[in-house]
DNA sequence: ATAAAATAGTTAGCTATTATAACTATAGTC
DNA sequence: GACTATAGTTATAATAGCTAACTATTTTAT
């Protein structure tokens, strides 16, 4: 199984402290997956940095989001909302019902499923929590111009919703 | 601490189902973090679904192309070049090692680092995969234009590498 | 109407990712 | 030679993404 041998004679091996930090020309640079994770990296830290004080991690903040704009909505539709599996949606909720921002409702229609609504502190706290993730996509995309930023969401948009039409 | 009641009376709640499963014009199509790890959700899974055969992980494939590039990479240089903590690095390359695809050479000068290589096996593997990792992320952009395809990698460099100058 | 199939939510378990802290060995500096 | 810094490693921990299995309910088919 292990018959290859090395590519290189170790032996004549000593400019490793060469090597750039940046890789540029590299196929990676070309790789969209590479791309997409360093930038998201670098936003998260950004994000999670803008709400270490509230304890609030993007997940909790995006279904914050969502409740308030949709309040009722079930836990599958905000899965699906959110590409998260159910699984996590009822950690999820669970952990903001416990720190009082939101709460779960039986429905009455089907009684399998749970209407979610935000609580007054809830609805407060993401006002508030708005404000912060915009500034902090800012800082974090400062070498972009605003329209760079509109057309970078576009492009994302048209990836993982394919039917998106320009603006 | 949870004297915050409810937002919405749930007595009266029952269009739940109505709500869309995209959510347009929601704050949250206006979240780059959102938007960033909706789109490398879709590419990473295209990746890991053309990579199924090979049973090779992103992060596995990352490590391969740039050890190909810089033959002799010291484990720090890959951690600072992809954005990998030293300690991830570590079973990184255990794992290439353990399948014979790279393998560690102590530095004659610094005996603290080790260089990194490709097995010929490791080589061959990369050439084949690199191949693969296009097409998939053709497959996962097909809404995007090669134009936009271009654009979409400029800007997100932009984000990670802000001296990126346009092409 | 009853049986079968589907759905909403939940629990449990696995792997991978990101982040720390602490430790060993080596190298560089005062 | 003592102090400091660096490369790699080990060990933890928290989170994220995925799958299977189970309960309670609803819908569909017979």
């Amino acid at each position: 199984m292990t018959t290859s041998k090395r590519t290189s004679p170790p032996e004549q091996t000593a400019l490793e402290e060469a090597y750039p930090t940046t890789v540029e020309g590299l196929v990676l640079e070309e790789r969209l997956g590479y791309a997409l994770r360093r930038a998201q990296l670098k936003v998260f830290k950004h994000f999670n940095e803008a709400m270490r004080e509230h304890d609030i991690r993007p997940a909790q903040f995006s279904s914050l989001v969502v409740i308030e704009g949709y309040p009722g909505v079930t836990q599958s539709s905000l899965a699906q909302t959110l590409s998260i599996d159910p699984p996590r949606v009822v950690s999820l909720i669970n952990s903001l019902e416990e720190r009082g921002l939101a709460l779960r409702v039986r429905c009455k229609r089907d009684r399998r499923s749970h209407g979610i609504f935000l609580t007054k502190s809830g609805e407060a706290l993401v006002e508030r929590l708005k404000g912060l993730a915009e500034r902090s996509d800012l800082e974090a995309t400062q070498s972009l111009s605003e329209i760079e930023r509109r057309q970078l969401l576009t492009l994302l948009r048209k990836i993982y919703v394919p039917e998106t039409q320009d603006d």
